[in-house]
DNA sequence: GAAAAACACGAACGATCGTACTATATTGCG
DNA sequence: CGCAATATAGTACGATCGTTCGTGTTTTTC
């Protein structure tokens, strides 16, 4: 099916002992990833693991990529892919983030975990996370400037503004149901990005709306 | 001035000790703390450290309470002695906020960094955590809540979808300034809690605006 | 199938972790 | 002052950390 490359066996290991460090870290935080578990976890020795990365930053560097490719498969590749550009991808965006963050059942989102951890940690880690965050925000901020293009959103809207907005509401709902186990952050966030959505609308009657 | 009550050297040392911590673990996180790190900063042992507190894990609550009350006596109580109830208030909170965050120079707001640390890690530290969040975010809700007996804001608003609301620019203002370092993030959170409000004010005509 | 390359293991390293125990200073009280 | 209580230092412990090294074993390549 999808290409025959051939894959080594190296990279298939290396490829498992990351996924296994995802869900370690998810748990532990990057900085708590630690390679003994690790190697339990996988079944292979200490050393064993250790040779596939030569450091253990750069075991965490690989598992940041991870989770990185995880939030944009889950949840950027959806909506830029399958949905039409404007409102519409936008709102898929964020409930790809609804889906995203309510599916995750053990730990939350590494990224966020990773910026609370390294947001002040100068390194490699640090400096690698900031480039994925801005892609990320990124891509928010040209959803949101197609809508405006299109005409769904008003001309005169700052796209980083309502960007900024929307991620905010993610991270209020990433942290109520992570540490509050709210039910109604869902309905609140929901609420909360609808809000802002309908002050940049554009004055009824002008065009035909989202 | 202030009650003088006989602080035996034990409590004093101790005190030292904890706001020592928490300049480190601003840095590394509650979870980075260690008490040999602790014990060079403020130049004792490190079984004399250890003495104060028996464990590390009570170290990391002492911490933990210390940082909490860190942020009540630099954001709430300000706002909630010396301003008048209602929409002032609300908003001095929420400039304090401003305040307390922007003048942190080295590392960021540890009770923040606590949730994205323990929100998954069940134990004593998240238990307390999750009280002391609740706590604030009680507080935000009971100023929003004055705002709206006293006629600030609609009678119809939701005390605790107006928090979250604002809360979640809180977080993102901490996530883009410590990240991105973006100087244009704070005018970005006013204009967003300004939009906020504006949207549960009053219908116009009734009744003296904030 | 043989030679070369890659992979994995096990043992050991120095360092540091939290903690326990003992002894010596230092403090507080009568 | 003198005695009891407290505070601090010192040492040592078992565990675990990331990492290195040497040696087999498996996989790839010719």
């Amino acid at each position: 099916m999808s290409k025959p490359r051939t894959i080594s066996k190296g990279q298939q290991t290396r490829e498992a002992i990351v996924s296994q460090a995802y869900d370690l870290a998810r748990r532990d935080g990057l900085e708590g990833l630690t390679i003994g578990a690790l190697a339990d976890r996988v079944g292979m020795s200490k050393s064993g693991v250790f040779a596939h990365f030569g450091s253990r930053e750069d075991l965490q560097l690989a598992v940041l990529e991870y989770a990185t490719t995880h939030v944009t498969n889950s949840v950027f590749l959806p909506a830029f892919k399958t949905v039409a550009r404007g409102l519409p991808r936008l709102r898929a965006l964020v409930e790809g983030w609804y889906g995203f963050v309510t599916s995750l059942e053990r730990g939350g989102c590494l990224v966020l975990a990773a910026v609370g951890e390294y947001d002040d940690k100068p390194g490699p880690i640090r400096d690698q996370l900031v480039v994925y965050q801005r892609q990320m925000r990124g891509q928010m901020e040209r959803a949101v400037a197609m809508a405006i293009e299109i005409g769904h959103l008003r001309a005169a809207s700052d796209p980083k503004q309502i960007a900024f907005e929307v991620y905010a509401m993610l991270l209020a709902l990433h942290h109520d149901l992570r540490l509050f186990s709210d039910p109604l952050a869902l309905q609140r966030t929901r609420t909360a990005v609808d809000a802002v959505i309908d002050r940049f609308l554009p004055a009824e009657g002008a065009g035909d709306p989202g």
